[in-house]
DNA sequence: CCTGATAATATTGTATACGATTTTGTTGAA
DNA sequence: TTCAACAAAATCGTATACAATATTATCAGG
């Protein structure tokens, strides 16, 4: 994207960095404050590099910014989640078939390997199985061949990785790598509409199983 | 989306209208530098206000910003035009399927009476027909109940109206208006699978119409 | 006349300062 | 006690000032 990095703008994305873990591995909860001065201060950094990231992480639906009042963690509905993944889900959707095109074979073997390594997988390690889950959707978005869709999903892809999201995810994993199994058999017959149809309902099925769970064991309150 | 505007964000507000104005019709050629004092000094104005504008225009992928160097009108290339279209289309068709579901009467109405005013109209008003043609979009946007699906797409859709952009549409006035009517019949069926493919070919034909138009007609070296 | 080096100018980037607004704290009357 | 009114403090918004960088102009040597 930038070609060329100022040193305010590494700045801002080193805090970005930390900011976005730090929201969705629960460490920030929603509706938390994120005063500028006190950021700037535990980050030892300007206020204007906080003020900056704050801005990106609004685009991105983690935080919320009001005119004198400031930024806090964006609190969670469950309509703010079908929002997301539905967009997710037509994106990345749209971004597999465009591979299926133009897949080169060293891109194919990679995402078998990730695969296999996915069922080899303990079935109670989520964190590994969410990084393999990254480079599956990572590698996709990579051979798809328009550079802006690329940016704009992980501008949205950043959702799926909040805390509460892993709740859901031990059950889903068998279902999850069969689906992956399924695209990439799709992949390999160069059948885009198949592919494309295959990663909309997988992406936006994850995100439905994901609300059910919800609805059924988040304590009230936290959700919006 | 801004529930309550500062002055500030008003005034960036009017600045970014007047720019994109400027851009999409042609005032403002692709490479043009985009001087902040300049800028500032035109439209009686802060440089933080004119920073700021540049800075969403970018996003809207409108101007380019490098470090030092400053803003430009952003070249135009036929592979940006092909991505922007396909990113456009991909979301409208989605939202058109999912206001599908809920549309209400009165929108659908309104649908058919911007069709009805499109068939009337002077094969040569390209001004007018654009105006319905967003309004048709416009309706069908808010209709989907994705509010941050309908902010992206707005985004998006800004690129649809550059200048040159209106050359080719004299000749797809015709075929324009018959798509429209069709995607109205399937939403008054809520026939959602066939909206959706409908109006994603729809907007995926009118920039493969485009790009053939400017491959034959631009002079070379305004394209990228 | 050209070319490269250097100085002068123009332009952008950002830390700081200060005004605007909200939030918190205090006090006194009902 | 509770509440409203006001004062004080905290926090945010942005215009300004100056530093960093790029661009243009100048000029000496070939």
């Amino acid at each position: 994207m930038a070609e060329k990095k100022t040193a305010f703008q590494a700045e801002v994305e080193k805090v970005l960095r930390a900011l976005r873990k730090e929201i969705y591995s629960g460490l920030r909860l929603p509706r938390e404050r994120l005063v500028e001065s006190d950021l700037a201060l535990s980050f030892s950094v300007s206020r204007m590099v906080i003020r900056q990231a704050l801005a990106t992480l609004k685009t991105e639906g983690l935080v919320e910014i009001a005119p004198y009042k400031g930024a806090s963690v964006a609190p969670i509905s469950i309509k703010s989640i079908r929002e997301n993944y539905q967009i997710l889900s037509v994106l990345e959707g749209f971004a597999t078939g465009l591979a299926a095109a133009g897949l080169r074979p060293e891109d194919l073997d990679n995402l078998k390997n990730i695969v296999k390594q996915q069922r080899a997988l303990d079935p109670g390690d989520v964190k590994e199985w969410q990084r393999l889950n990254q480079d599956f959707h990572r590698t996709i978005e990579k051979a798809c061949g328009n550079r802006r869709l690329g940016e704009l999903i992980r501008r949205y892809a950043y959702f799926t990785t909040y805390w509460f999201l892993a709740l859901s995810a031990p059950g889903r994993i068998a279902v999850n790598v069969k689906e992956h199994e399924a695209v990439v058999k799709a992949l390999e017959k160069k059948d885009a509409e198949k592919a494309r149809a295959l990663v909309e309902r997988h992406i936006m099925g994850a995100g439905e199983h994901l609300m059910e769970h919800l609805k059924l064991t988040m304590p009230m309150g936290i959700l919006q």
